[in-house]
DNA sequence: GTCTATAAGAGGATAGAC
DNA sequence: GTCTATCCTCTTATAGAC
């Protein structure tokens, strides 16, 4: 029998069975990696068998497409919400702050798409060269509004777009680093946050020269 | 018989067979990661076979190592050379300029450490908790010192090199992203790193803010 | 739906000839 | 030093009972 019954519909065990393993893949994806993670170890994490899990996923590969999608879905929303018709310090502050906050909530996700560019997109191109390079040209055009009508200092956008991608997301994907450079005490990340997004928004909108 | 001669000298067929093991090992390795690349693709590459190749390093996790370690002192070298004594602009500004041309001529080896900390640095770990902490703090230092001295704004240095290393390693570990969403004619690659010191200069020394 | 058992193959490492 | 052949383990996936 299918994953799913004819009319489409999953149970709500299915359903929960789903959720688990899925959970468990982006752990384990998101820190070895597709060929470093072994379906045994996401089934165990999931808390089943392995062919009882690839009742569910028919494939490793199947599984870790699906995952990377949900992924992506999460990573782009933020983006799209950036407004042209507001003004640059709120709306990319609260970008910013967007994307601070998925680096700390979620940095699997973030460190599983890092993971996957790093070794080529492979499955990633169609969306990378389509729906993103939309809204990234999108955005680009709002930007140059924005300098255009002398709110903001003139800087190529989609450089100023990377170095808010690079500056943020490094808080999930080097998290190791950080942890191993400050120490791991309990509360010792929130508070880097706190320090991050105070650091980025003095040094995005005001600059490091004395003032 | 040994790999290495008793005196510790090795042959010149030998020295060159060990380069063409270790550029083709970063190759592979910098691309799909530890557990990705098979000791097969890394022999393929150096144009031998995979025990020939094992005589130089006896095993995949030897193999490793010795590329790591070398992409490592690299890694760190520009970042000592940061000078206590000069001006901000002009020490932070050559910093970055070290850290793009980096970037742009050896991408592979800022991918092979991403890859490793990315899966939680199992190699680095002394490493990251010994010389890097110990420099990052002497340059921690420095920055406050610039600070005091009305030299630069305040901000938490910590924080500031995050943001440095984030935004420079961005245009090697996200090559692929950033070739698809601008395209690989010939020629981009240099046009795109030419933008982005300028970009980073404008940003991180005058801020977006308008003028 | 879930399990045990196992097929099928990939991949790291070694043996031993030359 | 380099090769061919091979061992053995790990891993994906399936068969088939319950």
């Amino acid at each position: 029998m299918a994953v799913t019954s004819e009319n489409g519909r999953r149970t709500r065990i299915q359903q929960e069975n789903r959720e688990r393993i899925l959970k468990a893949a982006l752990d384990m994806f998101s820190r070895s990696g597709y060929r470093g993670t072994t379906l045994d170890q996401i089934a165990a994490a999931a808390g089943m068998s392995k062919p009882n899990m690839l009742y569910y996923f028919r494939t490793k590969q199947e599984l870790y497409q699906t995952v990377l999608q949900e992924t992506l879905d999460d990573w782009l929303t933020p983006f799209a919400k950036l407004d042209p018709q507001g003004d640059p310090a709120s709306e990319l502050g609260a970008y910013i702050s967007a994307k601070l906050a998925h680096a700390r909530i979620n940095p699997k996700a973030s460190r599983l798409f890092a993971n996957e560019i790093l070794q080529g997109a492979p499955l990633l191109e169609d969306t990378l060269k389509g729906p993103l390079k939309d809204l990234v040209e999108t955005k680009s055009k709002a930007i140059r509004t924005w300098i255009a009508d002398g709110k903001m200092a003139p800087v190529d956008p989609l450089h100023l777009i990377y170095m808010i991608w690079a500056s943020t997301q490094h808080y999930a994907d080097f998290e190791t680093q950080m942890d191993a450079l400050e120490g791991t005490e309990p509360g010792t990340r929130d508070k880097r946050f706190e320090g991050a997004e105070r650091t980025l928004f003095t040094v995005l909108f005001n600059g490091l020269k004395p003032r």
